[in-house]
RNA sequence: GCCCGGAUGGUGGAAUUGGUAGACACACGGGACUUAAAAUCCCGAGGCCCCGGAAGGGGCCGUGCCGGUUCGAGUCCGGCUCCGGGCACCA
């Protein structure tokens, strides 16, 4: 063992240890319990950044740390392997997107071994391989089968320079994000995964997810969005069909109005059809369709709208309703028309107050009269129905169940549940993802490849010009086949699978990664799931989480499964963010780097001010506050980074970085390597410890105890890395002043004890520089081997308890007693204390209050 | 607008069920070692005030703000302020 400490050395040798020795290879045993623990795989972009370094420390002491106690543990790792930057690459640097993923795997996959991460790696799987990606499209063809698959005609956000679909995530303000050309809405046929089958059952099992961050819980919920309503149908004038509507407001169905449609309604246009009002229905139609769902009225929100000309009757009251267009109205949601109760909802209040259209007041709130006319904003809260025929004076929540029963009684409509949740559409025009196994003959229609061709393979010779829709559609060699059913000519369909569909079961594929007859093994899914803890950012809460959730219901109701939620334990660590550094005056930016050393001495191209501290924000190339991990670790090794990330924050807190910090962990590991070096030649002649020791030494061996416990709760129950990595050490601190004294009296052995201890307790946080201490303190079994160590509560008792006296509530006096002391002798130790009894001196006892091992707290009498 | 978080020293953060607020670390100040520096080691430290020559001792205030419950509140309750995040015309 070296006398100084030089982690590069020790790690490299750890490293390749572990490696030689599969140590982390999880076999399956179902004599045992297993454990899995998984980070969320990353994107391949090149290299890894400080936010990977966090994500899998956090990952790597939970699965070090289960392993020490014994579990099966599964610790798998892949890559997220397709997607969009890798073609952008291709683009802009002429390097084809597989030969650029697959460079850009091997780097950072150095990179995390370089980390000591303690992944089985004989599980690795990376999703562009036709291995992976075939079972995305088995797992397609299946649901196309149940139809839970299907191809529909929608609206998209579209690029009309780059022709091409784009994601909600890539329009800009309403502009394309490569080309800045303003987005138009197009109607494609697109295929959709029937997420929404599954909507009442995402939202309700969210109850069975405790292990989940509320947070992460809520926004789930937010996004399934339920509503419990009504469908009612109001008879068009003039026509045989009426207007279907849904709302969660039936209780103020008196109150109606008049009707708004949203303007890709089937019968905005033919409304107004043969009316006055034809031209300027066309014309609104056209203005309104050109800004796109999610921009409409975004600036001002100004409801706008336009009366086609046509009326419809209210079943309840027999009062006609003018219909209107309005801007507001979604297509995508209820059924593209609502009944409008201006009194009752603000967006029909100012609507109505815009057109002059009549309020009329249905809900009474009880606590004060209201009249339509004085209202200055639509009164939404609950209350007491008024002009509501029948139900007039029912509470209206009642109300609610009433109408919805009534008009089920007169056929007028339904009881209805709607969902904000929609249909998950997988369709993208891009090269770099899984062909979608579908054929187009013009006899046969739509056509599913038949599993024994699977996988059909991604073709390499297509051009990537950035321009233009579907790549797949330049390849004639991959479009031109025959039809599987009747051999006729046909052609396939050129769109690939949305990356979130790779990345919605990897985490079963882990289970039996090269198993060659279905995407895994039901049987090692039976015995490896649920994943026991899930570990990845906030940012996935939503989308990734959701599909998840989704695909292991789907393939349960597939019979490949039996587990109803993917992931038992969810832990979503916060970002990592470091100050940026600018230009006062301009808009400018500086790059700071590794180690603090400022950005002093960069000034302002544009003024020469020199730079000034700005806003701490996430690490991002753009803010030009990035850390590379790679130099970090080059400059103080893995341990320390992986020390500093737990240390600086608990886990799910955004982690500030500071160089500083850095150098405190780095110190802390050659502050206690130093310490064992030093000591090497006693440590190693250190005998067994005696039974009787000094006080202070049984103070120690108490600390010790206390320090396994602590660190073990802390690692169990709460992840708080950094208390537990605090509290050893303190216990070094505690170790380093025992040994400081001199006697011969078998403190060596207690020391080296106490050593032994912070080691193992140190092992899940930095295996590398434990691993060699352990050697270095003579003990023989590897130490990713050694079991966890435990606690005595005999060893936690205290011969002498520090009692605190409180006096109305403020601490006067501490005082010291036996630990078997009475409560008797307990109060009369408190009241005798000099510093107690000056201030009860002329005072009058009201009572006294004990806590156990903790206080005396005496009330005087006022 | 709605829904979630959060606010504690110069800084990151501790205080797990209401019981000594500020663990641990960073930064800082002082000292030791050194020709010197770095490194290392030791000591100090929430703020204000008082007693004492000093070593030391003591008091009051203090966890975003206002109020409440309690012998006792960072922690519980009511009302705010500010910050961060998510959703946002969902009928």
């Amino acid at each position: 063992m070296e006398e100084k400490y030089y982690p590069q050395t020790v790690e490299e040798k750890w490293q390749r240890i572990w490696e030689d020795n599969k140590s982390f290879r999880a076999v399956t045993d179902r004599s045992r319990e297993k454990y899995y623990v998984l980070e969320m795989f990353p994107y391949p972009s090149g290299r890894i950044h400080m936010g990977h370094v966090r994500n899998y420390s956090i990952g790597d002491v939970v699965a070090r740390y289960k392993r020490m106690r014994g579990f099966n543990v599964i610790h798998p790792m892949g890559w997220d392997a397709f997607g969009l930057p890798a073609e952008n690459a291709a683009i802009e640097r002429n390097i084809h997107p597989e030969a650029w993923t697959r460079e850009n795997i091997l780097y950072m996959k150095t990179q995390l071994k370089r980390m000591g991460l303690s992944y089985d790696w004989d599980r690795e799987v990376a999703t562009c391989e036709p291995d992976y990606y075939r079972w995305n499209q088995w797992i397609f063809l299946k649901f196309y089968e149940r139809g839970l698959a299907y191809k529909k005609s929608s609206f998209v956000n579209w690029c009309p320079s780059c022709l091409t679909v784009l994601a909600n995530e890539q329009v800009i303000e309403g502009a394309c994000w490569r080309c800045d050309t303003e987005v138009a809405q197009k109607e494609l046929e697109q295929w959709f995964f029937r997420i929404t089958e599954y909507a009442d059952e995402l939202l309700n099992d969210l109850d069975k997810l405790n292990g989940w961050p509320d947070k992460v819980l809520t926004m789930q919920r937010n996004w399934i969005g339920k509503s419990i309503g009504a469908e009612i149908e109001f008879p068009i004038e003039g026509r045989q069909d009426s207007l279907r509507i849904f709302t969660t407001r039936q209780d103020t169905v008196y109150g109606v109005t008049f009707m708004s449609l949203a303007v890709e309604h089937p019968l905005a246009l033919e409304l107004s059809r043969d009316t006055a009002q034809e031209p300027a229905v066309r014309a609104f139609i056209e203005r309104i369709k050109k800004v796109s769902t999610a921009r409409r009225g975004e600036e001002t929100g100004e409801k706008e709208g336009v009366f086609t000309g046509s009326y419809c009757r209210n079943p309840f009251t027999g009062e006609r309703a003018p219909i209107y267009l309005a801007n507001f109205v979604l297509m995508e949601y209820g059924t593209g028309a609502v009944m409008a109760v201006p009194a009752h909802d603000q967006r029909d209040f100012e609507f109505a107050k815009k057109y002059g259209l009549p309020i009329c007041l249905v809900i009474q709130p009880e606590d004060r009269p209201l009249s339509a006319e004085d209202l200055t904003e639509a009164y939404v809260d609950d209350g007491v129905m008024v002009n509501s025929g029948p139900f007039t004076g029912l509470k209206n929540a009642e109300g609610k169940e009433k109408v919805a029963a009534y008009l089920e009684e007169k056929d007028w409509g339904k009881k209805d549940i709607r969902y904000r949740l929609r249909d998950w559409g997988v369709s993208r025009q891009r090269y770099w993802g899984t062909p979608i196994p579908i054929i187009y003959c013009d006899r046969c229609g739509i056509v599913a490849v038949p599993e024994k061709d699977l996988p059909v393979l991604l073709p390499r010779d297509v051009p990537f010009t950035g321009k233009g829709g579907s790549p797949l559609a330049e390849s004639r060699d991959f479009v031109v086949t025959t039809c599987p059913k009747c051999g006729g000519a046909a052609r396939r369909e050129t769109d690939t699978m949305d990356t979130f569909v790779d990345s919605s079961w990897y985490f079963l594929r882990y289970t039996a990664p090269k198993f060659d007859s279905k995407p895994f093994d039901p049987k090692e899914a039976a015995y490896w799931m649920p994943v026991d803890q899930y570990i990845g950012g906030v940012e996935h809460a939503v989308l990734h989480l959701l599909y998840a959730r989704f695909f292991t219901k789907a393939l349960r109701d597939l019979g490949l499964t039996n587990v109803d939620e993917p992931f038992s334990n969810l832990l979503t660590q916060g970002m990592v963010s470091k100050e940026t550094y600018r230009c006062e005056e301009h808009d400018w930016l500086f790059p700071n780097e590794l180690a603090g050393s400022e950005a002093e001495g960069w000034r302002c191209p544009k003024c020469g001010r020199p730079a000034i501290k700005g806003r701490v924000e996430k690490m991002s190339k753009s803010k030009k506050n990035i850390v590379d991990p790679e130099e970090l670790i080059a400059q103080y090794g893995a341990d320390t980074a992986r020390l500093f990330t737990l240390f600086a924050a608990p886990p799910e807190k955004d982690l500030e970085w500071n160089a500083q910090g850095v150098e405190g962990a780095f110190r802390f590991l050659t502050r206690l390597w130093r310490f064992v070096m030093q000591n090497s030649e006693p440590l190693a002649k250190a005998g067994k410890v005696p039974d009787d020791l000094a006080s202070d030494l049984r103070d120690l061996n108490r600390l010790v105890h206390r320090t396994i416990k602590k660190v073990t709760e802390d690692i169990e129950s709460r992840f708080h890395f950094n208390t537990a990595i605090a509290a050893v050490m303190e216990l070094l601190n505690a170790v380093m002043a025992a040994a400081q004294k001199e006697a011969p009296d078998g403190r060596i052995a207690v020391v080296k004890d106490a050593l032994i201890t912070i080691v193992t307790l140190l092992y899940p946080f930095v295996p590398h520089a434990a691993s060699e201490l352990w050697e270095g303190l003579g003990q023989k079994q590897p130490l990713n081997e050694v079991r966890w160590p435990s606690f005595s509560t005999e060893a936690l008792e205290q011969e002498k308890l520090l009692i605190v006296v409180q006096i109305d509530g403020k601490v006067r006096g501490k005082i010291t007693v036996a630990a078997d002391a009475t409560g008797e002798a307990i109060e009369r130790l408190a009241i005798e204390d000099p510093k107690v009894k000056a201030f009860l001196a002329g005072k009058r006892i009201q009572k006294i209050i004990q806590v156990p091992r903790r206080l005396v707290s005496i009330v005087l009498e006022k």
